[in-house]
RNA sequence: GGCCCCAUCGUCUAGUGGUUAGGACAUCAGGUUUUCAUCCUGAAAACCGGGGUUCGAUUCCCCGUGGGGCUGCCA
């Protein structure tokens, strides 16, 4: 592959909260498209909305992102011990806070060329007038007041003192954008282009709000600092959610009346990720960040896997991706429209086969890593033989002591009619379990730690002794050592248990019969 | 309300102007297994509705319906 230093992506997300799984997901599909040429992955902050900011949440971003192997190139790349935020590259700052005086200056601009104005209207009086719109069916858009205001009056009132906003002056006559979508209507001015996901798209200038650029606090607000950011640290592709498609049109506006046209980026919006019920997937669906499936155990290449996957495909029936397949295959014109239901069964099933794939060492690194092995009644060792035996059953690392209470706990008093198989009568069930009492002494200490080849072992030395009754043999021991009727092989409860438990609750299941 | 986007099994999706509409998850049944899980085999399961265009529409067009988004000095 040849080295393409033109293609740049960036993941822009504000460090309101814990970074979502939907924000995962449009971090993917950049990430995927710089790949893919070689190009280079950009995180960026936009914290322009000083009253939401979340503390902690610019490490949780970062870390999210590492978690889930998407390597940050350029931009914010860590926080340090002090809590500073640590940058890299040449077309910083890359927190939107620290670039006001450059939101500033194009601002002024904008100003200046007479494509943006002061205003001094309260947010009473925006209220009201808006209210008064919908009232009468309109749209509610600002009613250029404070347009009318001469230079001298603007001049006095900045003097003064006084609160102001700078709004954008929507050309409602003018065209803008690619041309991709034309109207037969040459009477107004419409926005069109070329969305790399949906297409053409179109839209009427006349409807679009002369948009606040810089707000009373000295803050840009999303559109303007997008703009510029994205000219000044060029990002040539921008893959966003689709909430922003109607904004687009703001976009492209502001990019040609900063006289940028020829470095507008293409963008691509990108479906949604709904809940079952089909509705925006949200925190009251219970636990959406990425932290969260962290947390659950589950790996970050069946999240990657399975997220990649909802909204693109490679067409083909292949299920299964590394992140480095998905690199060499990504292709942004598979990218799908339609939101997508996010469904945990089928992410389960993805996180059930990468735990399997796992080898045991590593499995068993990642466990303790993680501390899911931490259980008060248990050793490592015994811990981890439990861990062993659970890694096909489970979906998540969180799971390893699910649903096997029995090899932790003392057993609980049990039917003395579930130790038989089939019509065995009480005399066969205690000569059986009287044998797997002898054999079971027999076996060799050294099998009882925790590598997997000592199960094979005992598992050998066990069905040798069963013979061709199996039924009758392994019956009557699996429940004598587990009290259930369903549960996981008497081997793997011997190997757990240990030689002394597993003569010791035989010897409680000979004395109910 | 206005503007915009979207629509194939329950879910993620493939696909085509003529196909037995394919795969995966989930479900169900059978097999393997001492039971559970794994694994294997199989079954059931979809083109939102109405108009066009056409010899023929799931596919192209229009309308409707449904869902979603935007309509903030939030992003």
């Amino acid at each position: 592959m040849t080295r393409n230093t033109q293609i740049r992506t960036r993941f822009a997300p504000s460090p309101t909260g814990f970074l979502h799984i939907g924000g995962l997901r449009s971090a993917l599909t950049n990430y995927l498209f710089a790949k893919k040429y070689d190009g280079q992955f950009i995180l960026r902050l936009e914290d322009t909305d000083q009253e939401r900011l979340v503390k902690d949440s610019v490490k949780d971003i970062i870390d999210s992102l590492n978690w889930a192997g998407l390597k940050i190139d350029e931009g914010v790349i860590g926080v340090d011990e002090k809590g500073e935020i640590v940058e890299k590259g040449e077309k910083g700052p890359y927190v939107q806070s620290k670039r006001l005086k450059i939101y500033q200056k194009y601002a002024k601009q904008l100003v200046n060329q007479g494509d943006a104005y002061y205003c001094f209207c309260s947010s009473e009086r925006l209220n009201e007038m808006r209210k008064q719109q919908q009232k009468q069916g309109e749209a509610p858009m600002y009613d250029r007041e404070c347009y009318k205001l001469s230079d001298e009056q603007v001049k006095t009132r900045l003097k003064r003192g006084q609160k102001h906003v700078i709004r954008l002056k929507i050309p409602r006559e003018r065209d803008f954008g690619a041309k991709v979508a034309v109207s037969e209507n040459k009477n107004e001015g419409f926005t069109s282009f070329d969305d790399m996901v949906r297409g053409p798209c179109l839209f009427q200038n006349k409807l679009i709000d002369d948009q606040v650029l810089i707000k009373s606090d000295g803050f840009p607000t999303y559109h303007l600092a997008v703009v510029v950011d994205d000219y000044e640290m060029e990002i040539p592709h921008v893959f966003r959610g689709e909430e922003w498609l109607p904004s687009t049109a703001k976009h492209i506006i502001l990019w040609e009346l900063l006289g940028w046209k020829d470095k507008m980026p293409k963008f691509g919006h990108l479906p949604q990720l709904l809940n079952l019920n089909g509705k925006k997937l949200s925190k009251r669906d219970g636990d959406v960040s990425v932290r969260d499936f962290y947390k659950k155990g589950y790996l970050p290449e069946a999240i990657l896997n399975y997220i990649a996957l909802l909204g693109w495909n490679p067409k083909t029936t292949e299920e299964i991706f590394s992140l480095k397949d998905l690199e060499e295959r990504f292709d942004e014109k598979k990218l799908n429209k339609a939101g997508a239901r996010f469904d945990y069964k089928r992410l389960d099933w993805f996180s059930n086969y990468y735990i399997k794939q796992l080898e045991d060492k590593e499995y068993l690194k990642i466990l303790k890593n993680q501390n899911f092995l931490e259980n008060l009644k248990l050793d490592y060792e015994k811990a981890a033989k439990i861990a062993l035996i659970q890694k096909e059953r489970i979906s998540k690392l969180g799971d390893v002591f699910l649903d096997i209470d029995y090899l932790i706990y003392d057993l609980e008093k049990f039917e003395k009619n579930l130790l038989g198989w089939k019509k065995m009568t009480d005399d066969e069930i205690k000569q059986n379990l009287q044998k797997a009492k002898e054999v079971i002494e027999k076996i060799d200490k050294k099998y009882f730690s925790s590598d997997r080849k000592n199960l094979e072992k005992i598992t050998e030395i066990l069905l040798e002794v069963a013979g061709e009754n199996r039924g009758e043999f392994l019956w009557p021991l699996r429940v004598a050592l587990t009290g259930k009727k369903q549960s996981v092989s008497p081997f793997e409860c011997v190997w757990v248990l240990g030689k002394e438990k597993s003569i010791q609750r035989i010897n409680k299941a000979l004395a109910l019969i």
